[in-house]
RNA sequence: CGGGGCGUAGCGCAGCCUGGUAGCGCGCCUGCUUCGGGAGCAGGAGGCCGGAGGUUCGAAUCCUCUCGCCCCGACCA
């Protein structure tokens, strides 16, 4: 992509509005711009970054089964009145009414939409278990948006949910989204811990939340030490989930387990919560299944969230700098950008251009910085935008049929030669 | 919703107390000179001072109301 034909706005000053870096940083970068309180618009480079984790979030979503689908972002309100939770749901569902007066709402999630699908398929216990997610836009009307895209009204988020036949079934399933998850975040850059969380009238000990470890977080969360030298790749469920580590509302240091120079007290971002609640939807909405003898009993359902848009900003939280954004390789918005050093050489900005045709016939995740600025600006609003990859092109170099490459993570330039460029770029 | 703060040019701010019809930095436009880490000089464009009402000869400034935004608390991906 040429990024002088890109909606691509930096600022140099921190927009006032904007108090926490992530935020201030989205802002600057060009990333997203504000509508109403939480509500914004994803310029190009936002959007980039959060298709980029959609994209994480699908393929795992893949690996353990787990259908794509798509539900709509408005849903009847006889939906929620067949669970109650039209009425329980409260000032935070939006909701809204047609030409025709009828009550509709802004899903704030979909436990009833999908439970009254799988419901109205009259499904047998043959077909269990079921795996189905979608990426979708809810809108939850918060009294207190903040922090930018970490507590917007309007966000993206995955929601997944799982149906069983019984509860070995549903404890199945649990611990696939559970693992699945524990990828998802180590894909995306970051450790985020899983702490047992507050499971409602279900109770059980199958309830977890995920969370970045970031200064800027709004939960308490309370850990033992020993799980951040647990390698999450090798980790298994039962060993994962023997790790103490609760949220606030769960930890009582008087009843803790391990003793206190054993855990860590950290601030984290919730970015993702999963949870085992039964039959709670399906025995209230007739979602059931015939088992052998020909009885019918409710569906064991689970449900599992991860807070895309809020990732956006999480990962700032836990990887930025003076400089800008350090964007893991995975999520940045592009991986390598090209700079011409002196936009007078002609011979360079040739070159600069043929480097970036070449490798763009690779994949699309290169940015060639063609605007009329001078290399400092360019530089400085890239290190903004935190692209992991720079490559320098310019006289100096070239003589010696070199470019510098500058990574963004370590701050160091290298000398390398033209010839190995696609080497290294299909590296990154 | 309770508590605190702020709305003046794209962004950051001054002016308000002590009314006289708006200014600075950055950005933007033009020209020249520059240019391997946010250039210099010269010229220029851009603001119904959030909105409504009031006081006054006169309101960004004083008064009332209203809307919006931010921060702290309860809720959540």
């Amino acid at each position: 992509m040429r990024l002088s034909q890109l909606l691509f706005p930096t600022l140099r000053d921190d927009p006032k509005e904007a108090q926490v870096v992530s935020h201030r940083l989205m802002l600057r970068a060009g990333m997203i711009r504000q509508n109403v309180a939480g509500i914004y618009t994803w310029l190009p480079m936002g959007l980039r970054v959060l298709r980029k984790i959609e994209g994480i979030v699908r393929e795992e979503m893949a690996a353990i089964g787990c259908g794509e689908l798509l539900m709509p972002t408005l849903q009847p309100a006889e939906l929620w009145q067949e669970s109650g939770r039209y009425d329980s749901y409260g000032k935070e569902m939006l909701r809204i009414k047609d030409r025709h007066e009828r009550d509709l709402l802004y899903g704030p999630t979909n436990e009833e939409m999908i439970t009254a699908l799988v419901r109205d398929c009259k499904p047998s216990y043959r077909d269990m278990p079921k795996l189905a997610y979608h990426i979708q836009w809810k809108f939850r009307d918060e009294i207190r948006p903040r922090f930018g895209v970490m507590r917007g009204r309007e966000f993206l988020m995955k929601d997944a949910y799982s149906f069983a036949a019984d509860k070995a079934g549903a404890e199945a399933a649990y611990e696939s989204f559970f693992m699945a998850y524990l990828k998802i975040f180590s894909r995306l850059g970051v450790t985020a811990v899983p702490v047992r969380a507050a499971t409602g009238p279900i109770g059980g000990d199958l309830s977890h939340e995920f969370h970045i470890l970031a200064e800027t977080g709004e939960s308490q969360v309370y850990v033992d030490k020993a799980y951040f030298a647990e390698n999450v790749n090798e980790l298994m469920f039962t060993k994962a989930k023997g790790y103490y580590a609760a949220a606030d509302e769960l930890h009582d240091p008087s009843q803790c387990p391990i003793p206190p120079e054993q855990l860590a007290t950290k601030r984290g971002i919730e970015v993702g919560h999963i949870f085992y609640f039964g039959t709670k939807y399906s025995a209230a909405m007739g979602a059931t299944v015939t088992v052998a003898n020909a009885q019918s009993v409710p569906l064991e359902m689970g449900a599992y969230g991860i807070g895309v848009s809020r990732l956006v900003g999480a990962l700032i939280e836990a990887h930025h700098d003076a400089g800008g954004i350090r964007w893991p390789v995975s999520v940045a918005p592009y991986r390598l950008a090209i700079v011409a050093a002196k936009p007078d050489d002609e011979d360079s900005v040739s070159k600069a251009e043929q480097i970036y045709r070449n490798l763009s016939q690779l994949d699309g995740d290169v940015l060639f910085d063609d605007r009329p600025e001078r290399m400092g600006t360019k530089l400085a609003d890239l290190e903004l935008l935190g692209i992991p990859h720079v490559f320098v092109v310019g006289p100096k170099g070239l003589e010696n049929g070199m470019v510098d490459w500058k990574e963004r993570a370590s701050g160091k330039t290298t000398a390398v030669p033209l010839a190995g460029l696609e080497h290294l770029y299909a590296h990154f």
